[in-house]
RNA sequence: UGGGGCGUCGUCUAGUGGUAGGACACAGGAUUUUGGAUCCUGGUGCGGAGGUUCGACUCCUCCCGCCCCAGCCA
């Protein structure tokens, strides 16, 4: 992963990265951080900025902290700290000893409030939120001075002091930063740098009864940590003018802050808020639901960390908003699990076939590799008998043009095992074909005809006799729309939910190898999908989860004729 | 109608004055005991208009469009 620092740069942050180092601004260090809040769990928006601030310290030799943001504590909770943690990690990454808490600055930041209240760049302001909010104008009017700006500096002092003393009660007061009030950018209009709350911090305790905004907290804890390059997502753009502003004051350590164009993905959201209502509403069954595009979803969708951070490397960092093709994570994923799982066969919707010159109480041991992709992963034995299961989309009673699968008077190729024919249908009296008479022929054994015929289909299938049963939840995209926002006046993302984003198949037929599976393990089913088994898994119930299904060149062309 | 950003194939992204490249997607074809995988092939797409220049995606001017900001959230 290291390379040299005179590589050409793969993107805008890194040319500017390598001019600082070219020119030594910091000294030939690179030190980033990833700074998320503990307020919620990390998605596969965050492991963009992830691997970004972790990548790039990788590639240049450099350092990445990971530091949680905590200075709201009515959000903030210990849960999301563990989450967080462990989400990393998975992914691949590692802060060593470098775990840093804005909540551990708090002492610092007071202090550096105080200076600013000294040098008369700060006050105290009596303000309600809401006057505060009409002192401040409009986006195209300036605000209006508080009456309180004019405050001693020995007064606002006092007052300060007295706020963190826990003499008033919440709301009563602000600190304030005095810059402008006419100032084009909001953020400069004396943005509020400590509110009263009493509320009971998860790592602080009591300790505080007033608590330093993000925006007085976020810079100066960069500039604490030595942070070289501060890399944040394009919202933030607007705020560093401030950032700038209270580290000159302060005279401190200066960061530089870069700004990059977050993840957006198609067919799902990104946004904590509505992440939450699909957890909080049941739409779905938790915050690592499989559906989620939370990392913690993720993983138990059966996604490896791997193909998360060959996505992320592939999408690129620019500043230009956009919304990335859910199909190159699912291409990502594609070709990670190609190489690495074992392929196995298993029946999601049964259908039963005779073989009926096939001898009744005979049972052959059959050679099936265990990935084309990867010799060295051998072959294992797939055991072959009279009744078999094979997939009911394997038949058709009329087959449409194209379909190269089984139907009466047919033959197709068993995967490993013989030439079948099909010789009967069996219905029920609804109609609906319940069993296939077939025959096979014993020339065929592996699936290669010494005549040199061949198949144009070849079908996964399971003994009846020897199979295991499980059941499969097939995983979909949450959502129907590419932009899930886009609904009528009035209506929510919950119109664009996908009703089919899981379907739950419990009579599913696998091979006898399969009885080894572990939670965790990952399989292809043949010209299915790739598999991961679930939490709920146990040994004598084996559940699992579609990750993504293969391509499927057929549904293709069927969709194709649908649409004439 | 304030301020800050951004506009390159369908979607991302490279290119920073010298024939616009890559990935995904899509469409053909080859191959195949997974309709998988693999391998070929297929695109004039730089928001618009002027200007500078021998030459402009790159520089200048104007215009158009999109995103962000009026939390005591981050």
């Amino acid at each position: 992963m290291t390379q040299n620092k005179t590589a050409k740069p793969t993107n805008f942050i890194e040319t500017v990265i390598q001019e600082d180092l070219r020119t030594n601004k910091y000294g030939g260090r690179v030190h980033t951080r990833f700074p998320p809040e503990p307020n919620g769990y990390l998605h596969i928006g965050h492991a963009k900025a992830i691997s970004i601030n972790f990548g790039i310290a990788e590639d240049y030799k450099g350092l990445c902290n990971l530091r949680f943001d905590d200075s709201n504590p009515m959000k903030e909770k210990q849960e999301y700290i563990d989450a967080i943690r462990d989400d990393i990690r998975w992914l691949g990454f590692d802060w060593e000893d470098r775990e840093y808490y804005a909540s551990d600055y708090f002492d610092q930041l007071y202090e550096w409030a105080v200076k600013l209240i000294k040098d008369g760049k700060a006050y105290v302001d009596d303000l309600s939120a809401d006057e505060i909010r009409e002192h401040r104008g409009t986006l195209t009017e300036p605000g209006k001075e508080s009456p309180y700006r004019k405050r001693s500096v020995r007064e606002n002092l006092d007052l300060f002091k007295r706020m963190r003393a826990g003499e008033f009660p919440d709301g009563f007061k602000v600190l304030r930063a005095k810059i402008d009030m006419a100032a084009p950018n909001i953020n400069m209009r004396d943005p509020v740098m400590y509110r009263i709350l009493h509320e009971s911090h998860y790592r602080q305790s009591n300790k505080w009864c007033i608590y330093p905004t993000y925006d007085w907290t976020h810079g100066q804890s960069d500039s604490i940590e030595g942070i070289t390059h501060s890399l944040c997502s394009l919202e933030f753009e607007d705020h560093r003018p401030l950032y700038d502003w209270f580290l000159e004051q302060l005279g401190v350590y200066h960061p530089q802050q870069i700004e990059f164009a977050r993840l957006n993905l198609s067919f799902t959201v990104m946004s904590k808020r509505v992440l939450k209502r699909l957890v909080e509403e049941g739409y779905v069954s938790g915050w690592d639901d499989p559906r989620m595009p939370t990392i913690s979803g993720l993983r138990r969708r059966g996604y490896t960390p791997e193909s998360i951070r060959s996505f992320c490397q592939r999408i690129g960092v620019a500043k230009a908003d956009s919304i990335i093709d859910i199909a190159l994570l699912e291409h990502c994923l594609r070709e990670d699990l190609n190489k690495r799982a074992p392929r196995v066969m298993v029946v999601l919707r049964p259908l039963k076939v005779v073989i009926d010159n096939y001898p009744e109480k005979q049972v052959e041991e059959l050679d099936a590799i265990n990935n084309p992709e990867d010799e060295s992963m051998g072959i294992r034995k797939v055991p072959f008998s009279r009744v078999l299961y094979i997939e009911q989309d394997d038949f058709r009673e009329e087959p449409p043009p194209k379909f190269y699968r089984l139907a009466l008077g047919r033959e197709v190729r068993l995967r490993y095992a013989y030439f079948i024919k099909c010789v009967d249908v069996v219905k029920d009296e609804k109609g609906n074909v319940v069993e296939l008479h077939c025959t096979y022929d014993p020339q065929t054994r592996g699936g290669d005809a010494p005549d040199g015929r061949t198949s144009k289909a070849t079908l996964h299938w399971v003994s009846a006799a020897h199979a295991i049963k499980a059941e499969v939840r097939l995983y979909d995209r949450l959502f129907v729309k590419p932009d899930p926002d886009d609904v009528e006046e009035g209506k929510d993302f919950t119109v664009n939910l996908n009703p089919n984003s899981l379907e739950i198949l419990k009579d599913c037929y696998g091979e006898p190898s399969l009885k080894t599976a572990k939670i965790g393990d990952r399989f292809q089913f043949e010209r299915l999908g790739y598999f991961y088994v679930d939490l709920d898994s146990s040994p004598d119930a084996l559940v699992f989860n579609r990750t993504v299904s293969l391509r499927d060149t057929w549904a293709k062309i069927e969709k194709a004729q649908k649409r004439g």
